[in-house]
DNA sequence: TTTACCATTGCATAGGTATGCAGAATTATT
DNA sequence: AATAATTCTGCATACCTATGCAATGGTAAA
């Protein structure tokens, strides 16, 4: 349909009677150029549909201005669009654009690193999926920086910036104990991500130090895993009082369990806490007990930990836990007066 | 800390004992090397850890097997996410790189579009952005392809694939009249949007047939807002029996509202339906009756358009509207045997 | 054995921009 | 007005890979 002819910098030249050079330096900000020719040129390009082509221009520079976001569970939990639309904004302003690889269960990490690196992408993000050490030392050797988010690698030199997963979960298992909750429950996410194990480990830590058994369930970070989850934690002889879910999406699969599917009532019968806090859990419907993740800070931490990354690779890696705040609603029990010390 | 040397092709052939083009080829599936050849470049490549540059072939293909993604609401609405998930993997399935732009509401489009012109994107996916004539044109005189999801530009050549809004809105409406609600309501998402206007058309459409009056507010496609939204229409002396929300998220903030907020019942006092039939619709705490929005189909039929159209740059666009499937749940009444004709 | 033919390979160049260096044009200095 | 000091500009080249064309080698056909 259109003619498929590419504007180059040297028809703005020829347009303009200066050479490519000086269209080049036109387009840069510190180039020297007399500022009567850069508005020359600058009108001619606008005119003609003159745009700099950031391929060459990356080929030169050695600097493609683009990151690499790789993220999982955009579906599954409303907490990682969140992170990614934060991630994104962050990212444009600071210039650098963004390829976005979604995984899936299906896919490995291993097949997607080669695809950014091809693309030189100035550095990565990986959030909501586990870099093997393996790879980390592939990008390593690439010379690409690569921050983690609410994730860790221990033996790699990757940044990473998470939640304070053990203190959240043992603030949750306080907070239980405090309200003279006898029968407590975990609900874990997926079994072999670090959130779900941190947050179990701070939560049983308190129970064991406190002598109080505690039952356990898996419910793969999702709704209906959890709500299942819940049932059996319920259904049987001696039901649970108290359950803490890895995710908040879990504790809604939870509380819809206990009240719809069990036809009991939440706090009285069962205190239900999550983790995240995400929008959906102050809406009325739900009311939910839970750890707020400091999004924001994370994603500026991270954020500002690749780019200054970027610009100075013999930066070391930064890695910093980050303090989450439990923020109390309906659907916990609240401690007695009698019962705080 | 590491060394920044890049590998090249050129280092490859000389430890391989072949040219630079030998090398090229040996990564080019049809290109003509002979197998042992082929086999030696690729295990030394491996070993000394090169890759092939992806901007120095684009820069000579003129392809750069990338795409650009514009989308925005993603945290606002879990449709979105779903939309970006899908799009994305088939977008990968295909072999195309996603450069994901996440337009917020202080952005315009105008600021973007150059932008992945400039990285000499394939094709460009827009969704739940409205796309102005001028910028259609542009992306036309460069020659680059662009398809909409669920928006449309009258005047352009674009692709686009839509819902059938005029349609679902009819179909609500009817639900409605055939189960003899009197007093309905339509909440509006964001007024510009070609979703809002159209749904609520269909939908005023019958109501008008029927001789029905009809109350309107508005709710911004948010949780917040539309609570607020239902409130005006209960909290009133002659209120509602029935509101038709234009997405579910809204009809959430409307079902929160009515049962927590005015302590009335759905459906026996208000019955309420949602559009798009998001995962959390089915949700015991909800269960909303909604219109699903075949989201499958438009994302494939969208990604197969600028696909094809990428291919074959002379091929015209395609417009098409995809039909949506009304799903009865329990936030409606029913229509009574008697009341069916 | 000679000729024709096919499969591989190398050479040279192009793709569009950025930048060091040197020359040209302009301004400041005396 | 002449010279020194700046500011601009152009030339030539580099970035890394893909590909048309010609040359090489080898094999099959005669």
């Amino acid at each position: 349909m259109k003619k498929k002819v590419k504007i180059t910098s040297i028809e703005v030249a020829n347009l303009a009677g200066v050479s490519q050079s000086t269209v080049s330096r036109a387009f840069t900000t510190e180039s020297p150029v007399a500022k009567k020719t850069r508005e020359k040129v600058i009108s001619i390009a606008k005119r003609i549909g003159y745009q700099p082509n950031a391929m060459a221009r990356s080929l030169i520079t050695r600097k493609s201005n683009m990151v690499g976001i790789v993220i999982s569970n955009v579906t599954s939990n409303p907490f990682y669009p969140e992170v990614l639309d934060l991630l994104s904004r962050k990212f444009q302003e600071n210039g650098q654009k963004v390829m976005l690889f979604v995984v899936h269960r299906d896919q490995s990490l291993d097949d997607i690193l080669p695809q950014l690196l091809e693309y030189q992408v100035d550095g990565i993000l990986i959030t909501a999926v586990t870099l093997s050490s393996a790879m980390a030392f592939e990008c390593e050797r690439w010379g690409t920086p690569v921050t983690l988010f609410n994730r860790y690698v221990p033996g790699s030199n990757a940044s990473w910036f998470c939640c304070d997963n053990i203190a959240g979960g043992r603030t949750v298992g306080q907070l239980f104990i405090d309200s003279e909750l006898k029968r407590p429950a975990y609900i874990a996410g997926s079994e072999n991500t670090s959130t779900s194990i941190d947050r179990e480990k701070g939560f049983m830590e308190i129970m064991n130090e406190n002598g109080i058994k505690t039952l356990r369930e898996v419910g793969n970070y999702n709704y209906n895993d959890a709500y299942a989850a819940a049932i059996q934690l319920v259904d049987r002889p001696n039901p649970v009082d108290s359950i803490f879910c890895s995710n908040d999406i879990m504790a809604f699969g939870a509380l819809d369990a206990i009240r719809s599917g069990m036809d009991l009532k939440v706090p009285e019968d069962v205190s239900i806490i999550g983790f995240d806090d995400i929008p959906m859990a102050s809406w009325p419907s739900f009311n939910l007990t839970t750890v707020r993740q400091p999004v924001r800070r994370m994603v500026d931490a991270s954020v500002e930990d690749l780019i200054s990354r970027i610009k100075t690779p013999e930066k070391p890696p930064n890695q910093k836990v980050i303090m989450g705040e439990m923020i109390v609603r309906g659907s916990s029990r609240i401690p007695s007066e009698v019962s705080m010390s």
